[in-house]
DNA sequence: ACCCAGGTGGCCC
DNA sequence: GGGCCACATGGG
């Protein structure tokens, strides 16, 4: 069978067995959304590297409850008392890196673009070159952010991801660039068919173990 | 007392 | 290009 076939088949067995995603992923492959929402989503990108879910969402009801709900509250915050924007993140784990790769990223995209609409308005490419070169943003965290913050059609790739490519023997090379390629060509660009497949491919993942 | 979770940077070869 | 380690929490 063509790989194309295969790709289309894994996303179509995934959404009759789970149907849209749930849980965390509601708002990430919500449409349309907030500017407020695609900031949480920013934030939640760089909390959730190697990190439970739950240890996450206590960090966003902290950041909330702090009123830290912006990437313009984390630059202030930051300047201000940076001791206590580490606090606030204490629970999604590796929290001194974390707090740090926030708060250069808040502070990019500020002086950069001044707001994620304008943001949005940039050429994928650049916009994915120049989130790498930040540091805390590697291909995964970048990625996701440009597809579920800023709704830019990237496929995310992640060890979930790897798995499943690995169980259903889709390809031997399991590299980053390799496997982002391999879904890209074989569906169609469509940001909204890249959230809902990379989020059921995680739902899948967890239900595996 | 372990094990794990949607990574990344820094080092080494 | 790849292998190894540190980074840290909360839940099973």
């Amino acid at each position: 069978m063509k790989r194309t076939v295969r790709i289309k088949k894994l996303y179509k067995e995934l959404y009759t067995k789970h149907g849209r995603p749930t849980g965390q992923w509601r708002l990430w492959c919500k449409r349309p959304k907030t500017t407020r929402e695609r900031e949480e989503i920013i934030i939640g990108a760089v909390l959730t590297q190697r990190t439970n879910w739950n240890n996450v969402e206590m960090a966003i009801a902290r950041l909330k409850d702090a009123r830290v709900c912006s990437l313009d509250d984390i630059c202030y915050l930051g300047q201000k008392n940076r001791k206590k924007l580490v606090r606030l993140i204490k629970s999604s784990g590796f929290y001194r890196q974390k707090g740090g790769y926030l708060l250069g990223l808040a502070r990019f995209i500020r002086k950069n673009y001044g707001n994620i609409e304008k943001m949005r308005k940039t050429n994928l490419s650049r916009l994915r070159e120049e989130l790498l070169c930040l540091k805390g943003l590697g291909p995964e965290t970048t990625d996701s952010i440009l597809l579920y913050g800023l709704e830019k059609p990237i496929f995310v790739i992640d060890e979930y991801t790897r798995r499943l490519i690995k169980r259903y023997r889709l390809a031997e090379n399991l590299s980053y660039s390799f496997l982002q390629e391999l879904f890209e060509k074989n569906l169609p660009k469509d940001y909204r068919l890249y959230q809902d497949f990379h989020a059921l491919i995680v739902i899948e993942g967890k239900n595996l173990l």
